[in-house]
DNA sequence: CAGGCCAACTAGGTCAACTATGTTGGTCGC
DNA sequence: GCGACCAACATAGTTGACCTAGTTGGCCTG
């Protein structure tokens, strides 16, 4: 990381991971570099590479398994965090079925808990 | 902090801050407690609050003013594309995390039950 | 009084170190 | 061969420190 622009270093490194997702540099499912390697590479910190790897995992764009790697997130939707309208679709219809899930789950852990507190 | 849920600290705040938000309990326009504030009132690290900060702040939500503090997105403060779509983005964003967290601590008491249940 | 300087705040970025946790591969003893 | 163990590596989270840069208000000098 180089460039003096402004703009900070764990920006620049985002944008660069994002772009080389996006122009099939990065396929899907493929996994990124270490953190490690990818500091040496872009001559920063662990640091700044954690924190763009951080923003890429939260925009959904990277999935991180520990102790295993990075990897780009497969499946639909990709593109960056404000995405289109389908995306949001998605998203709400990923929600709707983990929330059905996580209330069965609820109810069953409930019933068995008053089962046992009862006697 | 003190929620011992698995989930991390940083996006605990930073759950809260925009729940804050969207509750009203913090206006447009309004400038947020000060870093060293937030950290204080969390019981939590400069740098998680830090971090916390800088996620909403990347979603768009707060806008940080360097040398005065950091505030609450003001409408049509920048543009911001989409407008509208935003509090719909945000709105998802808000129960994806929701969703994340009670999972995990279902998953936990579930976890518990059953070994319980083993012995 | 006016102007300028300075100290005390603010956010933002970077770095280094430590802990926790998970995965994997190799070695050693049986 | 097989299981137990262990070392090396991975992500993830947290903390604390240091530096930059913008803002504000007060104090001091001319």
């Amino acid at each position: 990381m180089v460039k003096k622009s402004g703009r900070p270093a764990y920006l620049q490194i985002a944008d660069d991971l994002r772009e080389q997702v996006r122009g099939g540099s990065l396929a899907p499912g493929a996994p990124l570099p270490s953190t490690a390697q990818l500091a040496e590479q872009y001559d920063a910190s662990l640091s700044v590479v954690k924190m763009a790897v951080g923003i890429l995992r939260n925009e959904g764009l990277l999935i991180g398994q520990q102790g295993k790697g990075v990897f780009v997130r497969d499946e639909e939707s990709s593109e960056s965090g404000q995405g289109t309208a389908v995306d949001l679709v998605n998203e709400v219809i990923e929600l709707r079925t983990a929330v059905r899930d996580l209330s069965e789950r609820l109810a069953q852990v409930e019933s068995t808990l008053s089962e046992r507190s009862d006697r």
